[in-house]
DNA sequence: GCGTATTATTCGGTAAAACATATCATGGGC
DNA sequence: GCCCATGATATGTTTTACCGAATAATACGC
């Protein structure tokens, strides 16, 4: 190390993840579903599995996927009480990547709303 | 407005964006091109379309789609210069949900790799 | 105006992944 | 031990959207 001007905070201070997985993170969070089930979450602090079917008024099976999907990912914390699971969110990173995303929807909703990449039957025009 | 201490900060600043709009600027990046693309403008600053398809190894075509998303959901602007499309992240909100995504990842890199939800054929056991 | 470099668009094929339905597993209350 | 509530899993279908290949549009230099 050098004499000098001491370096205050590395410039890239991120591991460098590999693109791919940073990706599928997204994924992860870009189905409606899983997110509706992560808002709900960061809202209720803890729910068990048939209380979010009921609240989603989906089928047991695909929450159940989808809280396996989000529990093995890392976004999700699970407990057992009886014979219910309660799940809640597992920290709080995930409610800031979910608010940032909610700050830059702010500007661009109605382009992203409208992206025919995304979504083509529903971006109308 | 009552009289009385000020309101410093609003607890919930977030205007409620629709769910199924957040979903969908995560997929917006959740696919492995698009971020690929966003990470070489944020090392480069700004590229043309032709040196992106170069350093992607992708076709034309397909580098040209991604960018026509990517633009008009607004995590990029174009400036034109001759018959170059020159292109660069729009604003800093971007490096600060890819940022984020990376750090969450450091922590559960290996579970998102193997979640069988997201990518079957991948995450092997 | 011609030729060429750059970017945009169209279309068919295909893989990813969400979903419904049905069935199975587990565990607590009685 | 039986019943029922809760949650997991298996299977087939459908939707979403990425991709390659071919083609078109645009604009700049000469």
């Amino acid at each position: 190390m050098p004499i000098g001007r001491p370096t205050i905070i590395e410039l890239e201070p991120v591991p460098l993840a590999d693109t791919e997985l940073v990706a599928r993170l997204f994924r992860a969070l870009g189905d409606s579903t899983r997110l509706r089930i992560v808002e709900l979450l960061l809202e209720e602090r803890e729910l068990h599995q048939m209380e979010i079917v009921r609240r989603l008024g989906a089928t047991q099976a695909r929450v159940s996927e989808h809280m396996a999907c989000l529990t093995w990912c890392g976004f999700v914390e699970t407990r057992t009480e009886g014979r219910k699971t309660l799940y809640r969110v597992a920290n709080r990173q995930v409610r800031g990547l979910v608010e940032r995303a909610k700050r830059f929807l702010e500007q661009n909703e109605a382009q992203i709303a409208s992206c025919r990449r995304i979504d083509p039957t529903r971006g109308e025009n």
